[in-house]
DNA sequence: TTGTAAATTGGACCTTAGTCCAATATCTTC
DNA sequence: GAAGATATTGGACTAAGGTCCAATTTACAA
């Protein structure tokens, strides 16, 4: 199955066009006349596979820079290709602050376009592929009960079992039984991984207390 | 000594009122006719406060968009906030491109123009923290040994000091003293940090190598 | 040729980490 | 009230990492 790039413009000749040219490119596509029709389209915002969003930028209803930041909102990855036929500068640069892949004015080239897509298909499975190696590890992460979180805190801070002990006031040997478990449930092969681990859904680890806490 | 603003515009009569306002507002400001004439000053392009540039897009010469991308190829850390009274929107889509903070056609309120400087130095300074705390990491791995590094490659992966001997076809002894150098030229106080600092300078570790090799 | 940096190894020893056993105390929940 | 999850600890080992000592070999530069 191709990768799907999404259409909503509200001109329906337009859509005509670029499915036309996009399905012709190899492209599996899907159009939408408004804003509120694709948000209506559940499984559109969960692609299993890479997708993104060609839109149009001046639309009745909902506009497509508001669409833009609504699905960024909610954590949907769809990069965003606009195309306008009355659009402004202060627009464009909004969409590009909001991330959008391009911005193309009326008339453009296909190849363009295409390029554009293209790019956007790239950043949506790169985008795919870290959320879904976050989403593992936090699942990981979910496992642990609330004092193996703790030491997993402290763990991945270097320090040694017996100052985690000394700072959680309870033995080294409780450490080393809630380190091993860390390990195991985490599916790290090593501190090394441990440590990148945490790195990668950037967990905070502890802070020494000084003294007597 | 407050933070920088260069500015450069052909419009002398832009550039003074430019200067007028973000001195006011506080900044240190420094203007240019011409991208030339900004790149002539050494000194202004390696500054050691965050500083930004104001740039406007169209000028005779070496344009602002050229200049921006000119920058960003050497490295040089200065956000850029474009101002243009004769804009398209490919421009200022390929100002963002670029990583412009932001792209303001004339006439803009000064409130967006102070707005965009505010962040484009906020953005400087993150930036140039980052390269130094790089940089002082790539100093450290210049101090190491090249049979250092290599040992250093290993050692983040998480193997054993036996694995690693087994590997570069040394006892384990001779990995523990490489280990131990790494660690104190690397100044770091446990295998957490050395794999933080490693991942923090994108360093490829070391792939094991099957059977015999 | 001599000095220096780099790479290697050994011995002796101590400190940590990890593992397999088992046991107890709480607390929540059905 | 009993089952199950959570947190804690102990004993007894094994193994892995780190340290302080010293020594050899090689290669390159002054």
């Amino acid at each position: 199955m191709p990768p799907t790039v999404f259409i909503v413009d509200d001109d329906p000749s337009v859509r005509k066009s670029l499915e036309r040219l996009l399905r012709a490119s190899g492209f599996t596509t899907q159009a939408f006349a408004s804003a509120e029709d694709f948000l209506a389209c559940r499984p559109c915002q969960n692609p299993k596979e890479p997708a993104c969003l060609v839109l149009d930028v001046r639309m009745p209803g909902i506009s497509g820079i508001n669409l833009q930041q609504k699905l960024a909102k909610t954590g949907i990855i769809l990069p965003v290709v606009f195309i306008t036929g009355h659009g402004d500068i202060p627009m464009s640069v909004q969409a590009m602050k909001d991330g959008a892949i391009d911005f193309l004015p009326k008339p453009f080239a296909e190849k363009e376009l295409l390029a554009a897509v293209e790019q956007a298909l790239t950043k949506a499975a790169r985008l795919q592929e870290e959320t879904a190696e976050k989403a593992e590890i936090h699942r990981r992460v979910n496992t642990l009960t609330p004092r193996e979180y703790e030491v997993f805190r402290w763990v991945i801070t270097g320090m040694l079992n017996k100052e985690i002990a000394a700072e959680l006031r309870v033995t080294e040997k409780t450490i080393k039984v809630h380190r091993a478990r860390v390990m195991q449930k985490m599916a790290a092969a090593s501190l090394a991984d441990l440590v990148r681990l945490a790195e990668k859904i950037g967990i905070a680890s502890e802070k020494r207390s000084s003294s007597g806490n």
